[in-house]
DNA sequence: GATAGAAAAATTGGATCCAATATACAATAC
DNA sequence: GTATTGTATATTGGATCCAATTTTTCTATC
């Protein structure tokens, strides 16, 4: 007999479950912002207690994707222009140290999967993919950073702003000059330049957050 | 009638005293690395049920604090030298580029308060006190960033390999080049040249922990 | 005495119940 | 008609109870 060993203690709890998925709703704008959450209402959703969703709305609350209030509730956090100006700003400054750091590490069949993730990019018309698509990208080449602690901070700002862009992105034409800019990195990552890489990364994420920035206050006027 | 207003809501939930209180005996080292914290015994002495003491652990765990296996429970969180050394390579990176941002907005009464806690932390004998004031001293200068943001990963940064600095600053004698590393900081803020502020809390940050990953592979081994 | 297995105890995850608080709405005074 | 008070309902925070799982202890066997 021969089985494939799967270690069973991987089980998620429900708490896991109800996080994740209210993670994801948040993040792909499923929730909008300012949007009650109701314990009851989630747990019936996951047929479940609302204990679970209670531990769950409690993560989300140390991630600062949704704010509670004492016997109020929950509600979808929504950031101000200054917030999210503050945080496309850090992750420029992080994510260009990671890619500075990835790009010695980069091997062949690295390269290979973010080439395959910029064409897709490119070529991909639903609009609701791209934000996968794009973090799938700039993914294949940060991991080559070995640097888990940095990519676990990316995670969660990039997190908090991804509705926003996901929502501009939609509305407007950013694409085309994100998927430029990603030819531009890879290419880069090709020629093994770490700083210019860099430089550029900083760069994208900089016109990202100036573009999206421009967008809102326009969109909130 | 005239009665001073008081906003009752901001009452503290039992889960926010019960991580409020872990959060700090893990970072003060009172509670040792590996340690199981018993939801159980923890509500007890809480006087508590064990759902909040519960929602405190997600939180913790969520930082990176303590690590939880279903069905197993919590165990405060361990680090290896390699993550320790890439969370102070993380910090030496985003404190530089904080104090940089904070120098043009430093003004009287914030360097003030620096400089008295830069004594303050020069003075005191109390290896447990070091640890607070170190980040007093530091928190002073990094406010005037106006970056909320930063600084709040700057703190869970901090949050994670502070037990291991204290350990060290009270064996070992890296009290002394700290203080005089604080003393340059001070004074280059002072002079407003945010550039040097910037290059000696980068270096400030690196000394400190090449000196806590050599004390702490040399212990270990 | 050491070891494998079964029973018992301890511990966690989740469901249900109760108390505290907030919100919505009706009743009353003016 | 409006503002204020009281009441009913909805919602959250916490306690208690039950089920799933792990850990420990006991026992039989060698």
């Amino acid at each position: 007999m021969k089985l494939a060993a799967v270690d069973v203690r991987q089980a998620a709890s429900a708490a896991d479950i109800v996080y994740d998925a209210l993670r994801k709703a948040i993040i792909e704008g499923d929730l909008a912002e300012g949007e009650n959450l109701r314990q009851d209402q989630i747990a019936q959703m996951f047929n479940t207690s609302r204990i679970p969703v209670r531990e769950a709305l409690s993560r989300l609350e140390q991630h600062g994707l949704i704010t509670t209030e004492r016997y109020k509730g929950a509600v979808v956090a929504g950031l101000s222009i200054e917030e999210i100006d503050e945080i496309f700003e850090f992750r420029a400054l992080v994510e260009a140290e990671v890619i500075r750091l990835a790009v010695p590490n980069l091997d062949k069949d690295t390269l290979a999967a973010a080439r395959r993730h910029c064409e897709e990019f490119g070529q991909e018309t639903d609009s609701a993919r791209w934000g996968e698509i794009n973090r799938s990208f700039h993914y294949s080449l940060y991991t080559a950073s070995r640097r888990p602690y940095y990519l676990q901070i990316v995670q969660t700002s990039l997190d908090r702003i991804d509705r926003y862009l996901r929502a501009q992105l939609t509305l407007t034409n950013g694409m085309t000059r994100a998927n430029r800019e990603h030819q531009a990195i890879l290419a880069a990552c090709l020629a093994r330049d770490a700083d210019l890489a860099s430089r550029l990364t900083r760069d994208h994420v900089l016109n990202a957050g100036r573009s999206l920035v421009a967008f809102l206050k326009d969109q909130r006027s």
